[in-house]
Formats: C-alpha cells, sequence, structure tokens
DNA sequence: TGTTAATGATTAATATATTAACTAAGTGGG
DNA sequence: CCCACTTAGTTAATATATTAATCATTAACA
C-alpha cells in the first residue's frame, strides 16, 4: 500500500532510526537519575566547563526555553551552577560543579561502552556511509 | 575540541538532521492549526480510513500514551472519531471523519510540494545513499 | 545623545514524550 | 471452570518541545 511512502520518508526515516538508537542510552540515564538534555548539558559542561546559555543551547540542540527548565532542575540538583557574565549583563554562564563532574565521569564511561557496541554492531563501513550522507545533508540544508 | 566527538555522534547527527528537515513542514502544519504527530495520523487514516489504536501508534512511530491526547483532540476538533471493534472489547477503532479528509486534502498538497523541494535540494545521489545508508542501520537496529 | 532595533534569558500556554501503573478484556493450560 | 498471563487502551506524574510574548540590556545610528 501507498503507507511505505509515508513510512520511508525521510523525516519517518530520522525518527525511526532515533527511535532504534536512543532507547539504549536513555536506560542508562534514568538508572542515573537523569535525562537524555540533561546529560547533553554535563557532557558539553564537563568539556568547557562553562558557556553562556545561548550556546550551550546551540550546541546542545535544546530550544533556548527547554533549556531553562532543564538548567533548573540541573541547578536544584547542584550539578551546575549559575553566574553572571561580567560585561554583558544580559548573558548567564552555566558551569559544572564538581557533583557534576562526579556523576560525568560515573555515567561516561557507560555511554562510551555502549556507544561502542553499537559501533559494533554497526560496523565501520556502514558507519562511514552512513555519517557521510547525514553530513552531506546538513551541509545541504543547515543554512 | 573534542566537542566534535559529541556534537558528529550518531544521535547528534540524527537530532541536527530532523532540526534542518522538520521545521520546513511544521510552519505548514502550524498555519493549519494542526501538530506534526496530528497530522501524521491524518495522513494514515486518509489512506486507510480506519486503523485500531495500538496499530496506529505503530505505524504513527507515536508512544501509545502520547495517542491518547493526540486522538482527543482530533476527535475534539471532529477530523477523526472513535469507535470500538465488534469481537473484541479491548480495541478501539480511529477512523477519520469527512472533516478529517477535507483538512488532509487541502493540507496533502502542501506537505508534498515541500517535500519536492527538499528533494530537489537534495538530489536524487545524495538521496540514494542517505535512504539506503539509514535503511541499512534500521535493518540492523530494529529487532 | 536619544531613539530604535536587536539580543539574551526568561515566562506562559499548550502539546507531546517518557516511565510506571492500572483497568478491562481476551488467552491458554491444568 | 479457574487461574495465571498477556494484550489494548488508558491514566498519572514529570520532563521537554513549540510558539509567542515579555523584560532588561546592549548595539546601531541618524
Amino acid at each position: 500500500m501507498a503507507l511505505n511512502d509515508f513510512t520511508d520518508s525521510l523525516p519517518m526515516l530520522l525518527y525511526r532510526a532515533s527511535d532504534a538508537v536512543m532507547p539504549r542510552f536513555r536506560r542508562i540515564f534514568n538508572e542515573s537519575g537523569i535525562t537524555e538534555q540533561q546529560w547533553r548539558v554535563l557532557r558539553v559542561l564537563a568539556e568547557v566547563n562553562s558557556m553562556a546559555t545561548r550556546e550551550l543551547a546551540g550546541v546542545c540542540l535544546i530550544p533556548a526555553p527547554s533549556l531553562v527548565g532543564i538548567v533548573d532542575r540541573l541547578q536544584h540538583a547542584e550539578l551546575v551552577a549559575r553566574a553572571p557574565v561580567p560585561g554583558d549583563r544580559r548573558k548567564v554562564m552555566v558551569s559544572i560543579t564538581p557533583q557534576g563532574m562526579h556523576l560525568h565521569d560515573r555515567v561516561g564511561p557507560q555511554v562510551t561502552a555502549t556507544y561502542a557496541e553499537l559501533m559494533q554492531s554497526i560496523g565501520p563501513r556502514q558507519w562511514i556511509a552512513l555519517s557521510a550522507a547525514l553530513n552531506d545533508l546538513l551541509d545541504t540544508l543547515e543554512d
């Protein structure tokens, strides 16, 4: 039937791919009491220590209004902290706390291991083709 | 910096791809007073006329608990209807109404046109490579 | 300089996602 | 026939997405 046109469309293929990939990671985050989006924030801040909200939203691919609540909850859990930016009073700097870094260092290896499993079942040849195809798409579409 | 490991990971590539693709369609749905998920339901029901809730969730890639509210709102807008299934009183059949079909027939061409634009900017060669790579991924990962 | 436009963060309202649990109804084996 | 098990739909609680609007600040510039 013509439902295949729908199921095999680019948006649906992307959703199906996410649905196939993400649950493997969500299980880890769930056990650690954080969400996938919260992990993205911790993952980035563990790398750079601190970042302005707007840039953080861009790197994490989290809409700014969503990031407000996400940082609220991370801050309440004392995993990140907010601080004003001297020189531009509009900006807010978000930084990771020692406790946040500790959680990152505990969860990170599990994420890495799961990602390695994923890559192993995909295989290097498929992965190269897939990442190339996705990067080509982004080069074409991302302004 | 090592943030590239994060940005170029499979999950992030998939999110970036969705972020590049979906807003083009959401603009259409927004103008028509429906959401992207509501469109998926209408799109499928326009093809098959009616479908049991569970199967509808599977085809639309919408979690069952989310579908409850989505069908609630579509039903309230009189775009779909619920009906019991004779022979299995657990099941609920969701069907599209004439008004739902009318909205589908009005929005569908806009979606088709936007999809055609998208395919044109991607080009057939890229599209073949991308869909093949995504289907390979799904063959590998989808149980 | 004073006004206007743009920016960064936030709030608000509504819709959807995630996880767990719950109810009702069908299924199968002893 | 009864019980354990499964299935379909749903509810509940919390988190995030989407869109529009608000507020304070900063930039641009006539």
